[in-house]
DNA sequence: GACGACGGTTGGATCGATCAAATAGCACCA
DNA sequence: TGGTGCTATTTGATCGATCCAACCGTCGTC
């Protein structure tokens, strides 16, 4: 074991021909033993790596970069988020993607990625040609975005976290199942006993908001429940959402429940619900979405759908690695289901009738006496929504 | 400008030779425009800075990262953090680190950073030698953290994010000053009216937790008020923190202000109140640490002390370039004053006696009458809190 | 007017790996 | 024996920038 020693850092660095040199072969051999292992022999093979492990030699990035064109390293561009309550997602997200990067053997580049500048594909371009980097990861994609394109065209390997939410679906891409989120949310609800379930929405246009919405009103139909009249939308603030739910609590046939597909926005909707004397949980049920951290320190806490962040780092990394390996293999979309995580404020009172038994729920999770979902989601070329299915078809 | 033809990016690469070739110089001429401009006749400098611009030229980094070993790469440790109310930190910190730092020619390269483990600073090593990073960005300090140490021995720049609350302080750092941070609050409780006032804390052992405890014990101090009985400390958890905050609400003459050294401790001082029938605010002031997204979003709204996380992003910057250039020069430490951000928690009542008028506050913010500081924090080679304060009183 | 000093420039070697092509080693069959 | 077809390994060139030492012209000085 000389780990130690070589791990003392400051000295002179090993060689790709200090390595050929101690294992009694050419530099090539070496370089072989690394890059393509099934060119030698067995016993040679062995004999070089252990040389590799004596010396405790690592390849030097900068000079294998210099002749292959590639560096190894995956660019990542962090976008400015707005405060939200929910902006963990930047942490978990890159923690996640870093932490598999690494086990593939590539490292995350950072860069400042201006949101929806003129000059946004330059500073990608840059990053490509300083340092030679080998993909991209996209996130915060939003209608209209151009970097899919623009990367597409130039044959740039990339995984974009969020659909591309453009007519015609490009690349490689992850993203969490809002609707199926939504769904489910909609399914707790009316297990619980719930019938009017209202939704409490983005402005339409967001791809992201829009998706988050069907779900809630693909399940309301297929439990044969109405929805006019129960959509009502606010910007992603909670003292807009106040505002804006308040002709669902106040209508004629109130709703029971109300799904927000924020956390911030159901925030809004518990001011509204105390602003009248009502409770929220007790009186009317509100699920969010994101589960940010702050959903269960609220009183009553808040029942949220979790996004599965960790994994959806992973899967970037995979089907990054995927794509690198094979630039012309079919492009793969991955939709992971977010997890509904029950809290007060949905939760059916203790003691209640609604309260379902353990042993035989009302309504199981997807309905045995409804028609089945009508269509796989109008998403193209989308798995359909199996959550983590290892590979390709 | 040529330069939206080369920035079609899939073509040839521009090189050096290239650019001589156009400016009629040599290559190394060419090379010392870049490096070192003043060695250059200024017309020269000019024509080829002119044939730079025209080819849209960009030194390839892997070439000249083989050549002078290093990269203009930072490196940077993503820990897992716990999910907590204010996860939002990495968020903001990292994108001004990145942003900053590619205004200063760097790039910020990310990597999975284990917490704790006895390989931690293996990983660390595997940076240096495979992408011959130039410098580290640390953060999450603790005490007894082994990285500064580490990397101060082998002579490698880095700037932490985060005093080495080591009995010897090692290396630059840049740091929210805490104890400023809980002083200024006990200030305006003070000029609020309030004269029992107490800390809810961390178990004592933190750094970072200790720093904050400080500030608010030498504000009492410093305004004659008591302390003692009067601080409680939790793990930073809301439930933990709505047991630990009990005896200073129910003690025989209760507080009537509580300042917490974290947001989520702060939401158990709220929980605490309900429990008792009380109104954070109304009956007793609250007033947190981080200024998390959600503190803006409660009901009352949570004053808190806001972390500026951007200027500690740039401060990283600013000290890493500089200790580049000068890797022997002093070292250099900064404490940058957090804001209180004053809301409902703490606010006075409307129309209440403890409405301080605009004309004559009750205490100014550095009450005449009592003794100045005693002296200067307890931290070597800092510089004052000068800092930002904008809007803290 | 030759000399050294100096600012500015030049050609050539070099960093450490990979690529392309040539070679050695070996079995097999005519 | 000699050619053929493999495979395993070696040799030499190359990626693009920087470092080094030498070079050249100009100026001031003795």
């Amino acid at each position: 074991m000389a780990r130690g020693r070589s791990a003392g850092g400051g000295g002179r660095p090993v060689t790709l021909a200090m390595v050929a040199q101690r294992a009694g072969v050419s530099a090539q051999t070496v370089s072989n033993a690394l890059n393509s292992p099934e060119l030698l022999a067995g016993e040679t093979l062995e004999r070089v790596r252990r040389a590799i492990a004596d010396l405790d030699y690592r390849p030097h990035q900068a000079a294998r970069s210099l002749r292959t064109r590639s560096s190894r390293l995956i660019g990542y561009g962090v976008a400015p988020t707005p405060p939200s309550i929910s902006t963990s997602v930047l942490d978990r997200f890159l923690h996640a993607l870093s932490d598999s990067a690494d086990l593939a053997g590539y490292r995350v580049l950072l860069f400042a990625a201006p949101v929806g500048a003129d000059d946004e594909q330059e500073r990608y371009d840059q990053l490509l040609r300083d340092h030679s980097v080998d993909a991209f990861v996209l996130s915060n994609t939003h209608r209209g975005d151009r970097r899919p394109g623009w990367l597409a065209k130039r044959e740039i390997p990339f995984v974009a976290f969020g659909r591309s939410w453009a007519a015609r679906d490009i690349g490689d891409w992850v993203d969490v199942d809002g609707a199926q989120g939504t769904a489910d949310a909609v399914d707790h609800l009316v297990a619980a006993g719930h019938r009017k379930i209202g939704l409490l929405g983005w402005p339409r246009g967001s791809g992201v908001g829009d998706d988050r919405a069907r779900g809630w009103r693909e399940a309301m139909e297929r439990h044969g429940l109405p929805v006019r009249g129960l959509r009502q939308a606010a910007e992603d603030d909670a003292k807009a959402a106040q505002l804006a739910v308040a002709p669902l609590l106040d209508g004629p046939g109130g709703v029971t429940a109300v799904v927000a597909v924020s956390d911030t926005l159901a925030l809004g909707v518990y001011r509204a619900l105390r602003e009248r004397g009502r409770t929220p949980g007790a009186d009317v049920a509100v699920v969010g979405f994101d589960d940010s951290p702050a959903a269960a320190l609220l009183s009553p806490s808040l029942s949220s759908l979790h996004q599965p962040l960790e994994e959806v780092g992973r899967a970037c990394t995979r089907l990054l690695v995927a794509r690198l390996k094979d630039p012309r293999a079919a492009p793969q979309r991955l939709l992971l289901a977010p997890e509904l995580v029950v809290r007060e404020s949905s939760a059916p009172h203790p003691g209640s009738l609604a309260d379902p038994p353990r042993d035989e729920p009302p309504h199981s999770r997807r309905d045995p006496h409804t028609p089945p979902p009508p269509d796989p989601p109008a998403v193209p070329d989308a798995h359909p929504p199996t959550a983590n299915r290892t590979a390709s078809e």
